[in-house]
DNA sequence: CACTAATTTTGACAAAAGTCAAAATCGTTT
DNA sequence: AAACGATTTTGACTTTTGTCAAAATTAGTG
């Protein structure tokens, strides 16, 4: 079964006719190492859960690449959030990894809130589930050090030591790479 | 009118029967400054917009309180998200001056939400809107020093510094008071 | 395997923010 | 106006994190 539609499934009861309905317009795709899924300035946005493969978020401030937020496997992830605003994207949303990935673009799941209520309903918890996670990374950054930070990343999300780069982490947590290099020789 | 219920209008279209019915479960409170509308460990959540008065939420890490967000006037704000966990709050939620809000349970929300279509879309766009906000805070954070964060308030929350104490400015900026004391003397 | 490019580490130093204690200021109440 | 408590400011010093440049390591490519 598609990954998306099965993680559409953990937030809500959703009857067979309207997973049918659903499954008319997911998509699926596979890209590489380096390709973008979204990037600054487009139009689009789309909810996308990824099979296999990591991602990342950026954005640009001061000439420098700021990461956002790392996508890994099963985790239901957005470009320019809230979907219905339809401005352009201020975030870039790029491939680490070679992706599998299945997605809906905003404009057809609006269609489906619209239609069903259940959909509705998933689309409320999807959205509020993402404020508690966004209001707990608030909160690491307003009350950890850095090495806190860190800790708590490998706490959470241990794949990401392993699989991200250094320089990539550092920006995530927002510290220079050699702080976070000095954190992990101790 | 309904100040909550105005604020529900701004998300979406909501029929007067259904305005009629959410109107039964919205409950107004006056409040002195220093009462609690929450406080950590109980278990009801409720989503609320303030009339007139002022609200800071805040929670306890190392013996210290550290202040999570200030509600202002007209902000629909919510104890305990995601309203449906019906968990303890972690959170404390407290008057900072004499405050008149508006109320809903997230019990009677919840309900409501099933019950019409119209209001799980309004819900969502709320909750979405929420992640925005929050995915803006997280960011000032990661990326902006104690002074760019002081002036960032400064522009998006302006009464803010006028009505709120340096020590609670500076717990919701991440620094010590000692520090804002000196950003501000510059 | 050797070469190149990218990433990570190290060192010396600078800037930002925290710590602690004390003094100054402000607001209220008598 | 005096006195009290709470809040804010100041000073001296420490710790954390950033900056810049160079060296070391790692990963990829022919």
């Amino acid at each position: 079964m598609n990954a998306l539609i099965n993680k559409f499934k953990e937030y809500g009861n959703l009857p067979y006719e309207i997973e049918q309905e659903l499954a008319k317009y997911v998509k699926s795709r596979t890209k590489q190492k380096g390709d973008f899924f979204i990037k600054q300035g487009q139009v689009v946005s789309s909810l996308f859960v990824i099979e296999t493969g990591l991602v990342r978020s950026y954005f640009i401030r001061d000439n420098h690449e700021i990461n956002a937020w790392f996508g890994f496997e099963n985790a239901i992830l957005g470009s320019a959030m809230p979907l219905f605003y339809d401005q352009p994207s201020f975030e870039n949303i790029q491939f680490l990894e070679t992706t599998t990935y299945h997605y809906i673009s905003s404009k057809d799941l609006n269609e489906l809130y619209r239609k069903f209520h259940e959909m509705s309903n998933i689309g409320r918890k999807i959205a509020e589930e993402c404020c508690v996670v966004v209001a707990e990374r608030a909160m690491s950054l307003q009350t950890e050090n850095a090495e806190q930070r860190y800790n708590s990343l490998q706490i959470y999300q241990p794949s990401a030591t392993q699989r991200i780069s250094l320089g990539h982490i550092a920006s995530y947590l927002g510290i220079k790479q050699e702080t976070l290099s000095r954190i992990r020789r101790k």
